[in-house]
RNA sequence: GGAGUCUUAGCUCAAUUGGUUAGAGCGCCGCCCUGUCACGGCGGAGGUUGCGGGUUCGAGCCCCGUAGACUCCGCCA
């Protein structure tokens, strides 16, 4: 037997006992003559002794040990020297004497510390096999498996199969950029990489499945971001002859079970609901993070008949005037304040109005434009008091409610109003709408997918051409401000199908070839279906208190898609190019 | 494509206003040390201050350019 127990099993009443352990040399405190060392394997840390007067020869040996060796040793257990426990370890009241000591394979001087936090991201991938060793990755791998493992058990119980769909794919013109795939048997053309399997899981509905899941590989060639990997992993769930209110309760459910099993957390179901329109007037957000207030205030009664040009102007070409009141924020440095009107600039913003009150005084540049009663109706909607901070915007609702959406999280990054919260804050946000117009590309494009069904009484919209007013029957599920899972129900219908394609500006011949297989599937008997598929790095990432979802994947690329480790991507021989008939072309 | 922050020893960081030979801790090497647990003590090696240019009597520090990393915006149906 290699060994007879790990890292973190021993205690005082195995004292006695003949063992054999295995594992890495954590660090080694030599002392001349006695020699402790802390093996550590994936389960913990045991201290071996090595004494020379008891054997002369192995303490030479271990006298030679260094950090991150992996060696394996057999001794007796026994109880430390009384005075001597460590209860800082789970093992710390035995120690293992040892009467023979195998070095599996020696390490080199190490890259870096794995007992310290080390800030060189570059390096860490580099050896990311050596940095996966810390413990705190070791677990986050530890709580993912559990988490997918939670994930099966639920859906399984609940009658879902698990069901692979093709990595080797095709590539469609909505949504985020391909990955593609060259085809060595059709020259020229080439597969893509899934970015969900949308429309895999649809036609598994078709096919009679009725409860799908799967936890799938995703790939998109987008820019790279905290959160954000070119491929990644989604939990994704399709079902036949179920209405939002099916999904709700069933990604309650199972999130449920996950915290349960990866944290043994008991979370508070069903979640709360909010439209999308009340999320952004509320919150400037579609993924509200309500941990903390600062909501959006809507001022448009207050200034009525303001004599301010700008806030005048909003209100009168269809706009809002709104505010937030950032408590105790009066004090913020010059800096903060360019900062915050820096942001408004980027979102839109002509610029921030602000009151900040000072020692009993409303210090901004446009409180000389209020009236008495303006100020009162501030003072009262704003619950404005001494040390207080308010941010205002007028503009178009869109722009006035992301300018102050986005100005009140960095100021509650500022203040530090989440830091060290226990809180989980679940919401859906539903109703979104259906379509948004791209001013860029001049068209209407899906706000989920070419796939999502209007709501049923805004139908009529669509045959309308009222684009901008249908809300579809989607939905995301939020955690603390972070969309961890989005979905919808489904278009079953040809014709419907083909409307939405039609105000997508998908032409009649692009449909049948890009989505042919589709439009027929529905015409042989589609059930009604919808589903919804949330991110597992982002929601384990949660789940591990972790900042990236880099420190949650095994082998995660760095900010340009590198793997610095393989060192991929990387040139190819030109043998593979030929047989593919690629050229590359160099860069001008 | 854009903005911000950062880049000094293997790692984490320091270096007053631009001023002597760029320092410390950890790690590494050598010696010492028999109850530590981040063991301890003494000694040593280790630097193109990311790179290129400029200003200056003098640049790690100021200026310009460039590369890289990270965060954000755009992008991500």
């Amino acid at each position: 037997m290699f060994r007879t127990h790990h890292c973190n099993s021993l205690r005082k009443t195995d004292i006695g006992q003949q063992v054999t352990l295995a594992g890495w040399v954590h660090v080694s405190r030599d002392h001349g003559g006695v020699i402790f060392i802390d093996l550590r394997d994936r389960e913990g840390l045991t201290q071996v002794v090595f004494r020379p007067e008891e054997n002369a020869e192995l303490a030479k040996q271990a006298h030679g040990l260094r950090s991150e060796d992996v060696i394996q040793v057999t001794g007796k257990v026994a109880a430390r020297v009384p005075g001597t426990e460590n209860p800082k370890l789970d093992t710390g009241d035995i120690e293992v004497v040892p009467t023979e000591l195998k070095i599996l394979n020696r390490a080199d001087d190490l890259p870096f510390p794995l007992d310290t936090e080390i800030s060189n991201e570059d390096l860490r991938l580099t050896y990311r096999y050596f940095d996966l060793r810390r413990p705190r990755l070791t677990r986050n791998l530890q709580i993912r498996h559990r988490v997918a493992k939670a994930t099966r058990d639920y859906l399984d119980r609940q009658g879902f199969l698990e069901i692979e769909t093709p990595i080797l794919s095709k590539s469609t013109p909505e949504g985020a950029r391909d990955f593609l795939v060259p085809s060595r048997l059709t020259p020229g053309k080439f597969y893509a990489l899934p970015q969900a399997p949308q429309q895999y899981k649809q036609l598994l509905m078709v096919a009679g499945v009725e409860k799908y899941f799967q936890i799938a590989k995703c790939f998109r060639d987008e820019d790279l971001r905290a959160d954000r990997q070119p491929e990644f992993t989604q939990i994704d769930i399709e079902a036949s002859f179920v209405e939002p209110n099916d999904i709700y309760a069933l990604t309650e459910g199972m999130l449920a079970a996950v915290f349960k099993a990866a944290r043994d957390i008991e979370i508070k179901t069903p979640f709360e609901r909010m439209t999308y329109r009340d999320a952004i007037g509320r919150y400037g957000s579609d993924k509200p993070d309500r941990r903390f207030g600062i909501e959006l205030v809507d001022l448009g009664d207050v200034f009525e008949g303001t004599l301010l040009k700008v806030f005048q102007n909003a209100l009168t070409t269809g706009g809002v005037a709104k505010a937030i009141n950032a408590k105790g924020f009066a004090g913020l440095t010059v800096g903060q304040s360019d900062e915050l009107a820096e942001i408004a600039k980027n979102f839109g913003a002509k610029g921030l109005a602000f009151i900040k009150v000072e020692n009993g005084e409303w210090k901004s540049p446009i409180v000389k434009f209020f009236s008495d009663a303006e100020k009162k109706a501030l003072k009262s909607k704003l619950k404005i008091e001494e040390g207080d901070l308010v941010l205002f915007a007028a503009d178009k609702w869109e722009i006035a409610c992301e300018v102050l959406g986005r100005i009140r999280l960095r100021v509650a990054e500022i203040q530090k109003l989440t830091e060290g919260s226990e809180q989980l804050d679940f919401l859906w946000v539903t109703d979104f709408p259906l379509l948004q117009f791209s001013a860029e590309e001049n068209k209407w494009n899906a706000v989920h997918h070419p796939f999502t069904r209007p709501k049923e009484e805004d139908i009529s919209l669509l045959e309308a051409k009222k684009f901008g007013q249908i809300r579809a029957e989607a939905y995301d599920v939020v955690l603390n401000g972070v969309e961890i899972g989005g979905g919808s129900m489904r278009i079953h219908e040809p014709d419907l199908q083909e409307k939405m394609f039609e105000a997508l500006g998908v032409s009649a011949e692009d449909q049948q070839s890009m989505f042919g297989h589709l439009l027929k599937a529905f015409k042989l008997g589609a059930p009604p279906h919808g589903g919804i598929a949330l991110g597992l790095d982002r929601l384990v990432m949660l789940i591990c208190g972790e900042e990236s979802i880099r420190d949650v994947m095994a082998f995660p690329k760095n900010n340009r898609g590198m793997d610095l480790m393989s060192q991929s991507p990387a040139e190819v021989d030109s043998k593979q190019l030929r047989e593919l008939r690629i050229k590359t072309i160099p860069l001008e």
